[in-house]
DNA sequence: GGCGATTATATCGCCGCGATACATCGATGG
DNA sequence: CCATCGATGTATCGCGGCGATATAATCGCC
């Protein structure tokens, strides 16, 4: 899911892979934090792949001053892949490591696809929910305070986590109306 | 922080590899799931360390009827490298995937240890709270709908993190008190 | 003029996951 | 009555991602 996260921040503009990341701390923040030891790996796949190429030296002489940086730009392999994976959202899109970073892209989602992810990421924090109140109900005289509180607590963000996402369906469907 | 888990599990009684993934479900269901690919090296790991060795084939006539089961149990030196783990509690013991692990056996930590414990995970989230304040603020007016709203989301649910942080770090101070 | 922070690329080993394979037993039901 | 499904059980493999680390040049500040 690296992949499509660098895919669709070269969609705005080509990068160098330092810049890459700082775009992706910015736009995901609270999530996820992927490091160095992944992107160069993840770049060189893409190259490899042909979805991205370098761009020139850029020997422009305004911007010169720093150290040698890699651009990359996006091919027209790499755009089509993006609009793929876009268009098959499926059940690993919305587990917990890829809904953030397909929520940081909606803008460029299809309304269709956009209700099918939040619909399923629903489905799928539901479950989580079910599962936690049920081994709550189960074990609860049998466990310490400490592991209780943590199964509370956790069972609470399940449970606001799910009116979120009520409140962004909602949203969703009232933009529809219009 | 898988090594931690299982040691404390196997204080508790000797247990095949089955019977711990379970009950570390139960016991962290909220937070991490750990799978039989690392369970199973895992235990490998363990045992080659000489932190647990198999039980003997164990024939009792009653139990049989089950197929080949490796019943594992502690040795002097697993008990005692848990009790090492346990009081050398040092800052990769309050990230976001161990926090939960070593919460799930405070019942056997020790009091002191237990509030350095809350206070750096305390201190850890404040911190993420922070970074995602300023990120809010500083890139508010240039992003789209949907990733200001995962970022306000994010930032809802650090706050309520460190509330109940606050709690049980209140909670344990009472305790120290009587 | 020197020092630390930031910008920048890159690698290495390790950990843990998901998928998968295989085998046996109990229960459910056609 | 037996078939099939779900739970019990052990195990491996490849891969994706992390944290630590190396390297280096430039910028701003005192």
């Amino acid at each position: 899911m690296f992949e499509f996260a660098l895919l669709g921040l070269l969609h705005e503009a080509p990068m160098h892979g330092y810049e890459l990341r700082k775009r992706l701390h910015d736009l995901l923040g609270a999530f996820r934090a992927f490091s160095y030891g992944s992107l160069y790996p993840t770049l060189r796949r893409l190259q490899r792949a042909g979805l991205i190429v370098e761009e020139g030296p850029e020997e422009s002489a305004l911007s010169w001053g720093r150290r040698a940086r890699k651009v990359y730009k996006l091919t027209p392999e790499g755009k089509e892949r993006f609009a793929d994976l876009l268009a098959n959202a499926g059940p690993q899109t919305w587990d917990d490591d890829s809904f953030g970073v397909h929520l940081a892209f909606f803008s460029r989602t299809p309304a269709d696809v956009r209700m099918r992810i939040l619909e399923g990421r629903r489905r799928c924090v539901e479950e989580r929910r079910e599962g936690l109140r049920e081994r709550l109900t189960r074990t609860s005289e049998q466990i310490d305070r400490y592991t209780r509180e943590l199964h509370r607590q956790g069972l609470e963000s399940t449970e606001r986590e799910v009116r979120w996402l009520n409140e962004l369906i909602a949203h969703e469907q009232s933009e529809q109306d219009e």
